[in-house]
DNA sequence: ACATTAAAGGGGT
DNA sequence: ACCCCTTTAATGT
């Protein structure tokens, strides 16, 4: 099994809650970064934590090949990057900014003095790297062994509960009111780097799911819709 | 890997 | 603002 399959992942960071948002605010120095820009690379090192106050923040890691692939994508109130011993997201990440984004630094005196100021603050980041845990073990566990399509539906889930927006496309309330949009811009590149696939299988996989109903678009870089009572039907026929 | 198609961008009117 | 053309990115096979 390739070793990058495990490393797939998502939702992995917790978000901080708008109160700790405004505590830590003041004394990180905020940055507009413009879509595409590297936030924090392996060569940087520079020991920063990093907080999303706007926009979206995609983290991956390169293989062997130089292929990337996406381990989670971060929005307001997530935080990354490491200082000292003290690690959000494991080594050799890259971030980038996925769009358009504000982005506060804190370095490690900071972050120290803000740990003695806020016990409460430092118990919420040990919540956040235990929820960390929990996920990484939880998604390896689903990408280990399963077959694309599980793989696939899985990942498709978690999507939906982290990007899902109530969705309705007419009249018929009953049967449209059954659709999650995903409010993310996802191509089928991105998802196949999200759990260690190539584009070809996804696209073709993803057909097969919108041939069943599962799934929907309405075009080329529009948002993929998912139905949830399907998705979950067809997890459960499929072990 | 190649072909097709849809969408974004740019220039001119 | 609108139309048309070019270019690029996404998808399909």
């Amino acid at each position: 099994m390739d070793k990058s399959k495990f490393l797939s992942r998502i939702d992995l960071f917790q978000k901080l809650s708008t109160e700790e948002l405004m505590q830590i605010e003041p004394i990180a120095p905020m940055n507009t970064i413009k879509k595409g820009t590297i936030i924090a690379s392996p060569q940087h090192g520079g020991k920063l934590l990093y907080l999303v106050k706007s926009g979206m923040v995609r983290l991956y890691k390169l293989s062997e090949g130089g292929k990337e692939l996406t381990v989670d994508l971060l929005r307001v109130g997530h935080i990354f990057g490491e200082i000292g011993s003290f690690t959000i997201s494991s080594e050799n990440m890259y971030a980038e900014a996925w769009e358009d984004c504000v982005i506060c630094t804190i370095n490690k005196p900071q972050f120290e003095q803000l740990m003695r100021e806020k016990p409460e603050l430092a118990l919420h980041f040990i919540e956040i790297i235990s929820t960390r845990l929990k996920e990484v073990e939880e998604m390896m566990e689903h990408m280990a062994y399963g077959s694309v399509r599980k793989r696939l539906l899985y990942l498709l889930h978690k999507l939906s509960e982290k990007f899902g927006s109530g969705f309705s496309m007419g009249e018929n309330e009953d049967t449209d009111r059954k659709w999650i949009e995903l409010e993310v811009k996802l191509t089928h590149q991105e998802l196949a780097s999200m759990m260690g696939s190539i584009r070809e299988t996804v696209t073709e996989q993803l057909t097969e799911l919108a041939a069943e109903g599962i799934v929907s678009k309405e075009g080329q870089r529009k948002p993929l819709r998912v139905h949830p009572e399907r998705l979950k039907m067809a997890w459960d026929a499929c072990r």
